[in-house]
DNA sequence: TTGACTGGTGTACGGCGTACACCCTACCGT
DNA sequence: ACGGTAGGGTGTACGCCGTACACCAGTCAA
């Protein structure tokens, strides 16, 4: 692995080819495989030399966001703000979705990347070019939160159901006695498969457009008013 | 600490004592100090000892989220569905608000607990009572997402500001240049203090409320014109 | 009395991130 | 041609983590 083939010397390491190949790795391993030593074995490297190249794994984290923040498009030309928004969120959405790992490393920066800022400065920009008060669009950029990332903190994913029928209906029927509400909204609906917990059996991307555009179209209601934050008014 | 006075013997432990003072050192020295081994020596035990009242660490920050779980008051009486929901969601967003840590502990659940579970089913059952469907119902809870636990996750937090306001000024130019919407809407409104970035220097629960009632709002006026999930519609 | 059960102990293992000293090589100015 | 220097890969070691496993001291039922 990145060697040149024979006795010859290794094509050196350097920042971009480690970002990448982690990458690569925890899609293929996982980001709790991701560690400096398997990174490094990967490499076909010796862990400490990564340090010549990142900081220390916090940055390789940071680092790996801004690659996945790359895949990300360019925002779309010549639709109206909340065209262009709703579908520059998709797009996010896209690439996050290509890497499952990356949304909860996003979540877990504790500060934000340059390729972070960047990307949201582009959205707050749609907004602005639209016609938004600075004021409407910082309120709607915390409204929107980590959705503006493409993906909803869901609040439970629901256990894998057991595969014995008989233990599988006994779960269901003690849930239903003391879970009844979430039981009733789980299997609401012809698309739910079974009694699963919410966020369980449901169609991923109708809940995230449906919540998308409850706030977008929240926004633009206030926007229209000419809604301006009279502060706890 | 823990130990009868004299040469007596300790009073023995028991899983809820040993979640509850889990609670306290998160609270006091922080998540990251709370590992199984600081723990059993604030309890005045061997780290092995836990492992008779906890199955793992896993199992011990489930049961953290469930003390911090039992902290959220009943729901209150009384009310339509949408000042129920309201008031239940800011009174977990207080109670999540007295440890610090407890929103990023919920978050990091891979599944639900019982006591996250009751408390879910307790908010669906606020709705379900206001007379809106569970159609309407599940698709709300997915669109209040993490919110239903009173926090947002924030995009990013500011770094803290330079002391020096030499090299604070400079900070500031460089990001003006490279970042200008996110330091627009930054600066915009007068509760700002300075460039911090999106979710900086801002009345966090103004921006809670504002999001919130953004989405409870689109419910009720979805609820009121008979909505319900056309699929893809 | 005995035997099981409960709960606390001691030791040890394998993993992690990373500090630190080292060394090899390529390239520089002379 | 040659010493100096700097960049990048190496080896060793430390201190933390979660936890498996064997053990042992009481208590209590039979």
């Amino acid at each position: 692995m990145s060697r040149q083939t024979d006795g010859g010397r290794r094509t050196p390491l350097n920042r971009d080819r480690v970002l990448r190949t982690a990458v690569a790795l925890a899609d293929r391993a996982g980001i709790e495989a991701l560690s400096m030593r398997s990174l490094a074995q990967e490499l076909g490297v010796v862990p400490m030399a990564l340090y010549k190249h990142v900081a220390n794994k916090e940055q390789l984290l940071d680092g790996m966001v801004d690659v996945i923040v790359g895949e990300i498009g360019a925002p779309a030309e010549g639709a109206g703000w909340k065209d262009a928004v709703r579908e520059r969120i998709l797009a996010t959405r896209r690439a996050l979705l290509r890497h499952p790992w990356a949304s909860r490393v996003v979540e877990s920066r504790p500060g934000p990347t340059p390729g972070t800022l960047g990307y949201l400065d582009s959205v707050i920009g749609t907004f602005l070019a639209g016609g938004l008060s600075a004021d409407l669009t910082h309120h709607a950029m915390h409204a929107l939160g980590s959705r503006v990332w493409g993906f909803t903190q869901e609040l439970s994913a629901a256990p894998p159901p057991s595969d014995d029928p008989e233990v599988r209906a006994a779960v269901l029927r003690e849930a239903a006695a003391r879970y009844p509400h979430v039981v009733a909204i789980a299997t609401a609906g012809a698309a739910h498969d079974d009694g699963s917990v919410v966020g369980g059996g449901c169609d991923d991307q109708f809940e995230f457009e449906f919540a998308l555009d409850l706030l977008l179209d929240g926004v633009e209601r206030l926007h229209r008013q000419g809604w301006t934050s009279a502060r706890r008014g």
